[in-house]
DNA sequence: CGCTAGTCCTGTCTGC
DNA sequence: TGCAGACAGGACTAGC
């Protein structure tokens, strides 16, 4: 669910909270502690410095190194309330009680998401590739992961180590809008294929964070609000209604294990 | 090293 | 209505 767009919306909402001190923290699932490499009471009293994002992992940055940093798997959900709030929904894990009168929560049903209580934020992003809407991705940088590369396209974009932060729902509809099939081998795209992917995964990413990230099912942003970027799939959970360019039925087929949805005449 | 299939988990939908 | 089975936006790992 949660990809680049959707991290990114939750992020700005949670900009509001920096400069506010952690009061305390309540870990009310043990398991969704993916490290644990200080023990949360000794953030008691410190600062949010800065609210980053990298790939699909939100970083929440405190004094002296500390940060937590938050993934959100399939399901998850993060979001702020105010703190006179008090009804506990189902499936949260992990309040941060601040004191602006707010608190944020982590909430995952199917817990594929979890939470990094980390010193060193870089150790858990060393494999990671780079970022689509920075200025190191290029057309090169993608004419050079694509070389040689056997698997589909479709799955070397689902590949966090080559880019961070596709997942399904934009691999899908960067491919539509570069009218490049996702089964096609990386190997076998031309470099006008690639330039056209290049620029269609940024303008899909972009588009969506606009709109603040697509809401299928679990997707909430900061203020777990919906977002609306749903509205405007072009083949995506579109199988068998019309492609809005041409009109022919959207196929799905799994393709590296993934649902998978084009235009079999738009896409070659 | 690159690639595929299997696995983790819960909720929801489909078909009998 | 009830139930079994398939499937879901992610990402590790084991094994070839």
């Amino acid at each position: 669910m949660p990809e680049l767009p959707e991290i990114e919306t939750v992020r700005t909402a949670m900009e509001m909270n920096i400069g506010a001190r952690v009061q305390t923290i309540d870990v009310l699932r043990e398991d969704i502690l993916r490290v644990r490499e200080y023990e949360p009471d000794e953030v008691h009293g410190q600062v949010i410095c800065a609210i980053s994002r990298r790939g699909k992992f939100l970083v929440i940055s405190l004094e002296k190194d500390y940060c937590i940093v938050v993934h959100l798997g399939m399901s998850g959900r993060f979001y702020m309330q105010e703190e006179s709030r008090e009804v506990l929904e189902p499936h949260v894990h992990f309040i941060l009680h601040l004191d602006n009168e707010r608190k944020l929560i982590y909430r995952d049903t199917r817990r594929f998401g979890g939470i990094w209580l980390s010193r060193d934020a870089a150790v858990i992003f060393a494999q990671m590739g780079v970022e689509p809407l920075s200025a190191d991705f290029t057309a090169e940088y993608l004419q050079k992961v694509l070389l040689n590369r056997k698997a589909s396209i479709k799955t070397l974009l689902l590949n966090q180590k080559l880019i961070a932060g596709l997942g399904n729902i934009y691999a899908d509809e960067a491919l539509f809008e570069a009218r490049i099939q996702p089964g096609r081998l990386g190997a076998s795209l031309q470099p006008r294929e690639i330039k056209r992917l290049h620029q269609a995964i940024r303008d899909v990413l972009l588009r969506s964070i606009e709109r603040r990230g697509t809401t299928f099912r679990d997707y909430r942003d900061g203020f777990n609000s919906s977002g609306e970027n749903q509205h405007f799939l072009n083949v995506y959970g579109r199988e068998g209604l019309a492609c809005p360019h041409c009109g022919r039925e959207i196929e799905m087929e799994r393709i590296g294990g993934r649902s998978s949805h084009y235009c079999a005449r738009c896409q070659h």
